[in-house]
DNA sequence: AAACCTTTGTAATCTGCATTACAGAAGCCA
DNA sequence: TGGCTTCTGTAATGCAGATTACAAAGGTTT
């Protein structure tokens, strides 16, 4: 449950940041500008199964996942867990004024040992306001997610619980999933309690759904991971 | 069903566009360049029940609306509707390359006789490049929606039918509400199927909440017309 | 005013998923 | 190696909300 601050020099930032998928088409310059606007000290590292974040404990910043895997999660009142969403290496959350790019109100949870290096919203404004590009560049990020947020919402109003397994882990095994063979297996430490938590069902159901979906050759499914069949799957999604 | 194009003069336009709340912040040099970025011809008017925009039918463009209620609405494959939202004077829809507000792939009826005013997406698109506090002001527009979209996500999760009666009728009153001594009237003809279109329930099972909700004190209902008591609905909500 | 359509009320029956309750399997720690 | 914990499988029971089916009330059209 450790967090450690470690003081990298940013040179090493400056190296990571074009891998945020993001800032791909950003120029060098742009980057290295955002590089040189967080203190020295902003990596941190958080061990396995510690907690970032808390609803009543945000920082405002931008936040880059350099190494790892978060998993974003809500409770209701009485302690049922909601997943919001799950971001790897290359990934971007957190809150600098004008927008907010998810997490808000969640707590955020290292599903494994992770890094992430941070900008306090003070230092990062004044950029989007210098560099249009990069003001657009987070109008479309945020597109794409208001997009994925509709989508899921249409899904979770018409679908019955095998519609949306069926689409919780299409929609996962295209965002963390590696091909092999006509096979694509979910990267991501997914127990039946986990899909669970992001749908809004019981576990015993979703585990029932997956057993149908295995004895119909559109999964295989072992501890926690699912692999999907590509063939098979697209029949079944729209 | 019938829809005209009328040709007004700009400067109409110009008059009309500090209405929109999203601008209001905005210098009227901008604004009147605005204007002038549209055709003079842009400003259309739909019949009460006509449909405006079809999934397979839509223009790129930012779209205002001028006067009347708009419904945006999705249909699973065997025609069963979800609302996705509505819109009233004031506000903005379309799809602006770097971004998308909403509309995308929904149909959009006109509840009531509604004009709208509309840019072409490549006349808008150099306006947000040159005017950074567009961009800024569309990225706030844009986070304010996301948001909105994660809180409704978490209520279709984790609320009961009641519990998401009342998030909607909470919702829509403050969208569309005025006040009426201890109780806020909504604005829009709302048909029990209407909300549970929105919802995603059956208009039975809805109409059945309604009256528990009325029997309880409150709600006051009528013919496509609710009334909520202030008071006690704000010891439901959360 | 008659005929029609839209909206609302209500009730019986059915069903998908929650709830509850264990047991076995696999990984982890002492 | 044995004991603990986490994950998965399965089955009985209950219930919220879907489905089906009418009827009545209010608006609209002619």
């Amino acid at each position: 449950m450790l967090q450690h601050e470690t003081h990298e020099t940013n040179t090493e930032i400056t190296s990571f940041l074009p891998q945020i998928k993001l800032f791909e088409s950003l120029p060098a310059e742009i980057i290295h500008e955002i590089a040189q606007s967080a203190p020295r000290s902003n990596t941190v590292r958080f061990a396995k199964s510690s907690i970032l974040q808390t609803p009543d404990n945000e920082k405002n910043g931008l936040f880059f996942v350099i190494a790892g895997k978060l998993r974003f999660y809500k409770t209701d009142p009485f302690g049922k867990q909601h997943t919001v969403c799950m971001l790897i290496e290359g990934g971007i959350f957190g809150e600098v004024e004008p927008f907010s790019l998810g997490a808000r109100g969640s707590y955020v949870e290292a599903l494994e040992d992770s890094t992430v290096f941070w900008i306090p919203a003070e230092r990062f404004e004044p950029l989007l306001r210098k560099y249009p590009e990069l003001c657009l560049l987070f109008l479309s990020e945020m597109s794409k997610r208001l997009r994925d947020q509709d989508e899921l919402v249409e899904k979770l109003v018409f679908r019955d619980l095998r519609g949306k397994v069926l689409y919780f882990l299409n929609r996962l095994s295209k965002k963390f999933g590696t091909e092999e063979n006509e096979y694509r297996k979910i990267d991501i430490p997914l127990t039946h309690q986990e899909l669970a938590d992001m749908i809004g069902a019981t576990r015993e159901a979703v585990s029932l759904v997956l057993k149908e979906l295995s004895n119909e050759g559109i999964l295989v499914t072992g501890r926690k991971t699912i692999r999907i069949h590509i063939e098979k799957m697209m029949n079944e999604i729209d």
